[in-house]
DNA sequence: ATCTGGAGTATTGTATACCAAAGGAATATC
DNA sequence: GATATTCCTTTGGTATACAATACTCCAGAT
């Protein structure tokens, strides 16, 4: 009998189109560089709305989430734009995130298995000393890896969460700062005795080291960064 | 000259439906006791665009928003709920909480003027000791007063728009699990200590016990509360 | 030449109409 | 009497029409 049964999978009833459409932007601003001279910040509603080939009504709702998470900024009857943070927010967004990251640390130093921790050291495998100043894309993404992989493996998922959100653009400030002094070497020294606190089961070292780690680049950016604003 | 000019407010011309109607809907949500058994969680397009006298979809539009922010959820074909928080949910806000404050008071014990500490004092200038015990209600609003003052002292935008999010749900919390046990009391003592190490401006000890004074809370949430789930 | 006023256009905000899906009730059938 | 099926109501999702506002550009006046 089954094989003769119209095999229809339950196709996924969540096919909002709102749901699509916000993915769908929020994916465009995140990968846009929003910090670019040239970026267009401006956002068409109607425009949008027939590049979708959909109506506005759907791109409104979707806009109003975004608006709502600060990715863009709505302004009654002028348009919409994408939000451009400026230092002192990204300042304060490190600060938040270093409290978030180093919690993390802590939660993983308590209750993490010994595998989990030993993951954290594979992704530096490739990145032996030297090497790194020849591959700073690859290593970028590496670093970037290595701060969301201490997130998620706080078993918080509203640590994670919370943090995704300042993530956006807390990756091109990343990617762009890596680059400048000599912070990929140091950067990976400093990965590395969080590595070591954690093994260690060390609570309050891995909390501190994580926070001096993320408040360092803050500093970084406080002094050098010219770029916002 | 500038006597006879004429003085207009820039009129607020922000008056968006949407935005109100989602600080109305916000607000109606976060005054209700969400935990109540005969709590009505279910929220309708239609009846609410009618009792408000505008159509749907500016309500569309903030109950988006509010989906956004976590406080209701939005199933396709099927309604609008408010959620309701799993102990679970509410064990991971209270480590954020802690995560955010104790960063908080580590910027406070760094930055902040004296009187601005000293501020923190005066909150419990009226509660003497013993008084506590009879005056449940008006210690539990100093109480989270206290956590608010510490997070906006802080000077940090970002880290008290962050844990507002959260607040919303601790403070039934809050107020709830106050009057259990011997909590007011201890609760005092612990903040008195928290308010020493800042005026002394010792950041890590300030932190810490930050830390574990939310940290507590959670522990105590964990072993007595069951009235969540 | 510049500034002001107005008309036209573009774009957003709101309302309404229609559609599709889900849940419930009623009826029919076993 | 129980279960299944069908229809109807309810309700959210989407599209579109209409209203209101803001920007732009041009013309005329100073």
């Amino acid at each position: 009998m089954a094989h003769a049964e119209l095999s229809v999978e339950p196709i996924d009833a969540n096919f909002s189109l709102k749901d699509k459409i916000y993915d769908s932007l929020k994916q465009a601003i995140t990968s846009m560089n929003i910090y670019a001279d040239d970026a267009e910040l401006r956002l068409d509603e109607r425009r949008l709305s027939e590049k979708l080939e959909i109506s506005r009504t759907p791109v409104r709702e979707a806009l109003a989430r975004l608006e709502q998470e600060g990715l863009v900024h709505i302004v009654p009857r002028r348009g919409v734009y994408i939000v451009r943070k400026t230092k002192q927010e990204i300042l304060e967004m490190i600060l938040v995130w270093a409290a978030l990251e180093s919690m993390a640390a802590r939660l993983i130093s308590e209750n993490a298995t010994d595998q989990e921790i030993a993951s954290l050291r594979k992704l530096f495998a490739t990145f032996k000393g030297e090497e790194v100043q020849g591959h700073i894309d690859e290593y970028s993404e590496t670093n970037i890896q290595f701060h969301q992989a201490i997130l998620k493996l706080s078993c918080c998922e509203l640590l994670w969460k919370t943090a995704e959100n300042l993530f956006i653009h807390m990756r091109s400030i990343r990617a762009r700062t890596i680059s400048e002094d000599d912070r990929a070497k140091r950067s990976i020294i400093d990965h590395m005795h969080i590595i070591e606190a954690l093994e260690a089961r060390d609570a309050n070292l891995a909390e501190r080291l994580v926070r001096e780690h993320t408040l360092n680049l803050g500093a970084h950016i406080k002094k050098h960064v010219e770029y916002l604003e």
